[in-house]
DNA sequence: ATTATCTATAGATCTATAGATAATGC
DNA sequence: ATTATCTATAGATCTATAGATAATGC
């Protein structure tokens, strides 16, 4: 067998990523990856011969800089204010691999090498809440937004996030329904 | 050797509700909690004969009523309006161990039985959203509060705190130092 | 006798490596 | 010849059990 459409790398790392998000670097084994592609354990190797921690990193970097791309999209598409870029940024958060901050920085990073724990830190904190706080910042000025600690803010929002798909999977709801009702809340709080 | 003062079980407890707490159930190994008490991982048995899935299930049992009872506490010793109540909940959420309610849901509970996850996932919500969406509707009832759907302003109340946690190391300040700011936005985005 | 530890180890699980196999592309 | 899998298995780690040991309380 040969020649899978769409390159077989190219679905290993889309299921690596997607587990690794929902669960974390240790909850998640080789062989669960594996078997939802349909494969054997060992056969992970031939696309990653660097091994559990480095297919880890590998599409977690991938994942934080997709979510840059599309972070730092939604929120050019959305127009020049506040509220239409937030919900932008909200609609793209609930509706991509969940990116649990606190759990990657207190149980996910310590597990890797002190040198990929850097990088992925620093990548994390480039990548989410970089763009969301030029974002408010950007607000600030044109006075849609009073807030002190922007960079505090761009994190609540990326947490908001989190509520809305704790909330969606406690009450059986899709996601995105909740996302105009936390774009209130938070838009009011951004605006005192 | 015996009499441990205060209880050896109790420090096994304290030990192992505040390492799942931090990490999840698949990343804290019995061995990790053992080091941390400076005894061998096989004694933890002769307090836990049940092994690691009861320790972990009884301790985050334990810190959610814990979680309740403080929760409750807390709003009741504030007082009858929405700002200081809301403040005494960030502020007893940043100084206890912390609930990634995401992670609970998606990573920790879908590793225990389903018994033991349909437990946990009822006494998270009784212990930990249930407070505080209490609080919100007497608020909303007085008019200090205008939402919609209060289960997801509880759940957003919950994540503002792992967001300033969060916050709290990236930035290397004090978590209680940030609580002022969060509440503000809080506060806002409730009132509208 | 009871309490709280220890050492030793079985058994399960997980990561990683070696080498075989089969299909396709030239 | 290259690509993408497989089987088999070594070695590490983790949970759990059995039985020994030492200190205290009666």
């Amino acid at each position: 067998m040969a020649v899978v459409q769409s390159s077989a790398r190219e679905r290993v790392n889309a299921v690596a990523e997607r587990l690794f998000a929902e669960r974390g670097y240790k909850a998640v084994t080789l062989r669960d990856i594996a078997q939802e592609l349909g494969i054997r354990q060992a056969s992970l190797y031939y696309h990653f011969p660097g091994g559990k921690e480095e297919l880890y990193v590998t599409v977690t970097e991938r994942g934080l800089r997709a979510h840059a791309e599309g972070l730092t999209q939604a929120i050019r598409d959305a127009g020049p204010h506040l509220e239409a870029q937030l919900r932008a940024v909200l609609h793209w958060l609930v509706t991509h691999p969940p990116v649990d901050l606190a759990r990657m920085l207190l149980a996910d990073f310590p597990a890797v090498s002190e040198e990929h724990a850097r990088r992925l830190t620093q990548l994390a904190v480039d990548s989410l809440v970089q763009p969301i706080e030029s974002m408010i910042a950007a607000a600030r000025e044109r006075s849609e937004a009073r807030v002190g600690n922007e960079r505090l803010a761009a994190a609540l929002v990326l947490s908001t996030a989190e509520g809305v798909l704790a909330t969606a999977r406690l009450t059986n709801r899709d996601p995105s329904e909740l996302v105009d009702e936390a774009l209130t809340i938070l838009l009011n709080g951004l605006r005192r």
